[in-house]
DNA sequence: TTAGGGTTAG
C-alpha cells in the first residue's frame, strides 16, 4: 500500500496518519508512521499521539510521547494538550505539568485549558486554579473549562461562581457554556435562570445545536416542566440518543409510566438503537411495574439486535438491568437463564440473584448462591448481606440468620450496618423473638433510625407484645412524626387490644401533626395493559365482579380458618 | 500539515 516513493514526505506522512487516526485505524497510522523511518519530526509524532488520544488510547498516546523525548524530538505546543488529555492519574499529570514548565509552555492557552480540564477531571480544584489564575490570556474555552469543570464534580455554586465572573470580564458564553450551565441549573432545580439561558440561547442562535437542546429537555424536565421539555423534544430535527434518553428520563422521572414506555417504543421505530442509560432507566420501570410482559420485550429486542453482550462493563451493567427486572417481575427462572449465561458476573449480579429468590421467599436457594459466591472468591459487599439476611426473615431462617450477622465481620470482612441489623430485628421479630430482637435493638453498636423501630413495632403488633410496642412506638414517632405508618401500627395494636381510648388518641395526634393516611395502591399487568387499584375504589370497570370474586375467595379462606388480623 | 469545552441514569 505504501510502495514507491510518493509518499516520502514527511507532509504526506502526517495527512495520512491524521486520515488513519480519523478512522480508528490507529495500527495503519503506526505502520505508516514506522514506514518513514529517516525523519521523525515533531509533526508526524503529534499527529500518532492525537491519534491515540482521539480514539481513547491514552496509554498508547503516552508511550508514544515516550518513544519521541527518547528519540530526541523536542515536544511542543501542540503536542502537549494531547498528552495532557491522555493522562488517567494525578502523579502522570503532575509529571506532565513538570515538564510543560521545563518546556516554557505554562502560559499557551491551549495548553492552560487542558490542564484545568484534567485537574479538575480528577477533582484537583486548586491546582486548577492556579494554572488559571497564571494565564495572562483567557478565553471562552478556557473559562468554559473552569465553569464545567467544577460543575462535573458537584461544587455547583462555584461553577456559578466562575460564570458571573466571565460574564463580568465581558466573555460571550459559548454553546459548550450553555451546555454546562443548563446542566447546573437542571441539579439546582433554578427554573427562572434555566428559562433565562433558554432565552440567551435562543437570541445566539445556538438552537441550532442537538447538545443545547438536550441540555435544555433535561433542565426542563428535572425542574418538572414536562411540558417544556417535550415541546423542544418535538420540535428538534435531528435528535441523538441524548435526546431519547432525556425525554424518556424526564418521563420516567415524574412517574409517567406509561410516558416512558412510550416513548422507549417510538424511539425503537425511529431506529435509534438503545444503550446503557436507556436500558438503566426502561427497564426498572417495568420492574415497578411488576410488567414482566414488556421487559420481555424488551430482553427480546436486546436479544435481536446484539445488545445483550457480555464484553465490558457496560454489558454487565446492562445484563444485571434485565436480571434485576425479571427477579422483581416475579420471574426467578429468567433471572437465573440469564445469569447462568452471563460469563462475566460482577458482585451485583450475584447480589440480585440473592434479593431476588429472597424476595419470593426461595431462602435456601438465595444462601446456594451465597455460598457459590463464596466458591468463586467473588468479593462480598454490604448489598449482600442486605440480601441474605431478608432471605433468613422471609424464609424463618433464624439460626442462620443470626450466624451471619455474628460472623459479618470477622469471617466476611463486611462490617454490619444499620440496614442489617433492621433485617435481623425484622426476622427476630417475625419469627416471634421479641425479646431478642428487643435486645439486639439495646445492644448495636450503632445509632438507630425509625426504620428499625417500625419492624420492632410491626413485629409486635403481629405477635401482640404491647411493652415493647409502646417503647418502639414512642421511639418511631419521636424520629420520624410525619410518618402514617408509625400511627396505623400503633392504632391497629391498640385496636387488637381493645383500648378504644388510645385509638382515639392516636387518631387525635395524627391530625394534629397533619399526617395523612395514604391510600394503598397495587396494579396488575394484563394483556390490554396495567390495570390499577387504590384501597376502597370502585373505579374499575369491572369493579362489581372483581369486588364479588374477592369476597367470594374471603368466605372461602374464612372456612379454611382463616382469621384475619387488622 | 498538527492543539484545548458540551448534554443523558443510578
Amino acid at each position: 500500500m505504501l510502495a514507491n516513493g510518493f509518499l516520502r514526505s514527511p507532509l504526506s506522512t502526517t495527512s495520512l496518519i491524521n486520515m488513519y487516526s480519523k478512522c480508528n485505524q490507529m495500527d495503519d497510522a503506526v505502520s505508516t508512521f514506522n514506514y518513514q523511518s529517516f525523519d521523525h519530526n515533531v509533526f508526524a509524532y503529534n499527529a500518532v499521539i492525537a491519534g491515540f488520544i482521539a480514539n481513547g488510547l491514552g496509554r498508547d498516546g503516552f508511550e508514544f510521547y515516550r518513544r519521541m523525548r527518547f528519540a530526541g524530538v523536542v515536544p511542543d505546543k501542540f503536542t502537549f494538550p494531547c498528552v495532557i488529555r491522555g493522562c488517567s492519574g494525578v502523579l502522570e499529570l503532575r509529571k506532565i505539568h513538570g515538564l510543560v514548565v521545563k518546556f516554557g509552555l505554562e502560559l499557551d492557552v491551549y495548553v492552560g485549558s487542558a490542564l484545568v480540564n484534567t485537574y479538575l477531571k480528577l477533582g484537583l480544584m486548586e491546582e486548577a486554579q492556579e494554572v488559571f489564575d497564571e494565564l495572562p490570556v483567557r478565553d471562552v474555552v478556557l473559562w468554559n473549562a473552569m465553569v464545567n469543570g467544577f460543575a462535573q464534580i458537584g461544587l455547583l455554586e462555584e461553577a456559578l461562581a466562575v460564570f458571573s465572573m466571565m460574564g463580568e470580564e465581558g466573555v460571550v458564553p459559548s454553546r459548550f457554556t450553555v451546555t454546562g450551565v443548563l446542566s447546573i441549573f437542571a441539579v439546582m432545580g433554578g427554573f427562572d435562570n434555566g428559562r433565562a439561558v433558554h432565552g440567551f440561547v435562543t437570541k445566539m442562535g445556538y438552537d441550532s445545536g442537538v447538545e443545547v437542546l438536550n441540555a435544555l429537555i433535561d433542565m426542563y424536565g428535572k425542574c418538572k416542566c414536562v411540558g417544556d421539555a417535550l415541546k423542544i423534544f418535538e420540535m428538534m430535527v435531528e435528535k441523538d440518543i441524548y435526546s431519547w434518553n432525556s425525554i424518556i428520563a424526564v418521563h420516567e422521572h415524574c412517574g409517567d409510566h406509561d410516558g416512558t414506555l412510550r416513548l422507549f417504543d417510538r424511539m425503537l421505530k425511529a431506529g435509534v438503537l438503545p444503550d446503557l442509560v436507556t436500558i438503566t432507566t426502561v427497564l426498572p420501570v417495568c420492574a415497578r411495574l411488576a410488567a414482566l410482559m414488556h421487559g420481555r420485550e424488551i430482553h427480546g429486542y436486546m436479544i435481536k439486535n446484539g445488545l445483550e453482550k457480555d464484553v465490558n462493563v457496560d454489558d454487565v451493567q446492562i445484563t444485571n438491568a434485565v436480571m434485576d427486572m425479571y427477579a422483581k417481575c416475579g420471574s426467578m427462572r429468567n433471572a437465573y437463564m440469564v445469569f447462568n449465561k452471563m460469563r462475566n458476573k460482577d458482585v451485583a449480579s450475584w447480589n440480585i440473584m440473592i434479593m431476588g429468590y429472597g424476595m419470593h421467599g426461595y431462602g435456601s436457594k438465595a444462601l446456594d448462591v451465597f455460598s457459590d459466591m463464596c466458591k468463586v472468591q467473588m468479593k462480598l459487599d454490604e448489598v449482600t448481606f442486605v440480601g441474605v439476611l431478608s432471605a433468613c426473615s422471609h424464609t424463618g431462617l433464624v439460626r442462620e440468620g443470626r450466624e451471619f450477622l455474628r460472623q459479618m465481620k470477622s469471617k466476611y470482612g463486611v462490617v454490619p450496618t444499620i440496614e442489617h441489623y433492621t433485617c435481623v430485628v425484622d426476622m427476630l421479630g417475625r419469627a416471634g423473638h421479641l425479646e431478642e430482637a428487643y435486645q439486639l435493638v439495646l445492644e448495636m453498636p450503632i445509632e438507630t433510625n425509625p426504620v428499625l423501630w417500625r419492624a420492632l413495632l410491626a413485629a409486635c403488633r403481629l405477635h401482640g407484645n404491647q411493652d415493647i410496642a409502646e417503647v418502639a412506638a414512642h421511639k418511631v414517632i419521636e424520629l420520624d412524626p410525619g410518618h402514617c405508618g408509625n400511627y396505623v401500627l400503633m392504632s391497629n395494636l391498640y385496636v387488637v387490644n381493645g383500648q378504644y381510648d388510645e385509638v382515639v388518641e392516636v387518631r387525635h395526634s395524627m391530625s394534629q401533626q397533619n399526617v395523612k393516611k395514604i391510600p394503598g395502591c397495587s396494579w396488575i399487568e394484563l394483556k390490554d395493559g396495567v390495570h390499577a387499584f387504590i384501597t376502597g375504589d370502585r373505579a374499575h370497570p369491572k369493579a362489581n365482579f372483581i369486588y364479588a370474586e374477592l369476597d367470594s375467595l374471603t368466605a372461602r379462606l374464612g372456612e379454611l380458618g382463616y382469621v384475619p388480623h387488622f
